[in-house]
DNA sequence: AATATGACCGAAA
DNA sequence: TTTTCGGCCATAT
């Protein structure tokens, strides 16, 4: 059987994160906005932790409000490298640069 | 049942 | 400008 969170619910971030395009990224509070549940970034976080038993989707191009990246996950840094967008010195993605806005 | 924690956010002071 | 604080949902203790 399925896990105890709702599976729709993760479906329906998931495949939002599945439409971040390549050299851009996302916040948490962005995509539960996308999916009508603007105050529950958290929740976004919770799923994304375990995404990977779900199938494979660019986790990497998710970062917080502040363009900080997942803790503890420093291969993520690489992965949006290789996609051309660059962290500064302090780790952390520019929004203003890279963030993904769906209505341009 | 109650409290604390987490890949968080945004408004209020 | 920065700092503080409440809110939201699922889990863990």
């Amino acid at each position: 059987m399925g896990s105890a969170m709702n599976e729709d619910l993760i479906y329906e971030i998931l495949s939002v994160v599945g439409e971040i395009p390549a050299g851009c990224v996302a916040t948490y509070g962005q995509i539960a906005r996308l999916i009508g549940r603007d105050k529950n970034a958290r929740l976004v976080g919770k799923v994304l932790s375990m995404a990977e038993y779900y199938g494979k989707f660019p986790c990497h191009r998710v970062v917080n409000h502040c363009g900080r990246t997942a803790p503890g996950w420093a291969e993520q840094i690489d992965l949006l490298r290789r996609e051309q967008v660059f962290p500064n010195e302090n780790g952390r993605v520019d929004l203003k640069k890279y963030q993904w806005n769906h209505m341009a």
